[in-house]
DNA sequence: TCCTATGTTGGACAGGTGTCCAGTCAGGTG
DNA sequence: CACCTGACTGGACACCTGTCCAACATAGGA
């Protein structure tokens, strides 16, 4: 499975794979998605699309992820930690309110045991870690990160679950930061 | 589909799916089971299981459900809500910890969007927090209750991915009980 | 005793997943 | 120019899910 590596044809065709994933989950979401509905959507066949995703959930796993990847951290540094917190909340909440099918999909991809969908979910909750701590600055405690990063997956997961809308999540997640942090620090 | 008012026979088919469920998750996990194996194992027809449960996923669901409502949670009357709360926690880690494909069945299954699965959604979310909410007592605030179920929620979601074992679950959550109750109240 | 309601059955169905592999096709190399 | 390597194809495969329905069995009422 050539999954490092790419050479340009490759790359080309991941590229499609995935912007026809994307058009397919935002067309029926992530429940009526099927692999071959992308590969034909990409001009691929089912096959092919099995060679670069070893599964539906990878696909979708891996659609989340350059999401993420591709929105940087906003840099804010005001000098409040709940502040800085709440901006990349809110940065977060908004990448998911912009891309819900995305979010949505992530949802259930994530929780495969497929090991690519193992290796992506590592990445994801690294880089939430990471995210967390550089806003927290030098508040930052390996307790509070982690609480954090629990409060936020538990916050996204309703989303996920439909408890809640993905608008409301930016709202409900100030006041979680405030009631972390605020007697806190 | 007869899901209310069950007779005897009726109860008692129900119940030799929920067992043979339950002993087929144990052998081969959530994600290996499929009805039709819990079904002969429960000597019933596929299509009997079927009657009852309306999918895999709700059938999982269930089998959670009622591992969570078996279990009165404890009544410990501390002093200090924190030591209540951790009480809590303990008890809910314990349960997934000695039925540990029960708590990993449900990780994925209470993703699902079948109706049955989203009212049993419902019913554990607030069994949580009533649950919370009790422990906490007179500390108890919206805010907080809020801020527990969602880190609780987000730390059973990580060990259900495998990130953490449910043995380190309950650890966790003493430093998180602390962390957001520490210097609130 | 017969009859009828109702729980259960078996098997077919459409559609999905992920796997496999012999075969095709194009581009760079000798 | 002929070749070969490597990406891609297509179609079959095993097995899953959830649905449907005519047929069957077995209670309890007439």
């Amino acid at each position: 499975m050539p999954r490092r590596e790419l050479n340009e044809r490759q790359a080309a065709t991941v590229q499609r794979l995935l912007e026809a994933g994307l058009a397919q989950l935002a067309e029926v979401g992530p429940e009526a998605l099927t692999v071959r509905q992308v590969a034909e959507r990409a001009g691929v066949s089912p096959a092919t699309a099995y060679t670069y995703f070893s599964s539906k959930n990878h696909l979708l796993a891996e659609l989340f992820h350059r999401a993420l990847v591709e929105q940087s951290p906003p840099a804010s540094d005001d000098a409040s930690a709940t502040v800085r917190v709440r901006a990349l909340t809110r940065a977060l909440t908004d990448l998911c309110e912009r891309n819900p099918h995305v979010a949505a999909g992530a949802n259930f991809a994530l929780l495969g045991s497929d090991p690519d969908v193992q290796r992506l979910r590592l990445r994801i909750g690294g880089e939430f870690v990471a995210r967390f701590d550089a806003a927290l600055g030098e508040s930052s405690t390996p307790e509070l990160v982690d609480v954090l990063v629990l409060a936020f997956s538990g916050a996204l997961l309703q989303a996920g679950m439909g408890l809640i809308t993905y608008a409301e999540l930016g709202d409900r997640l100030d006041t979680v930061v405030a009631t972390i942090l605020g007697a806190d620090r």
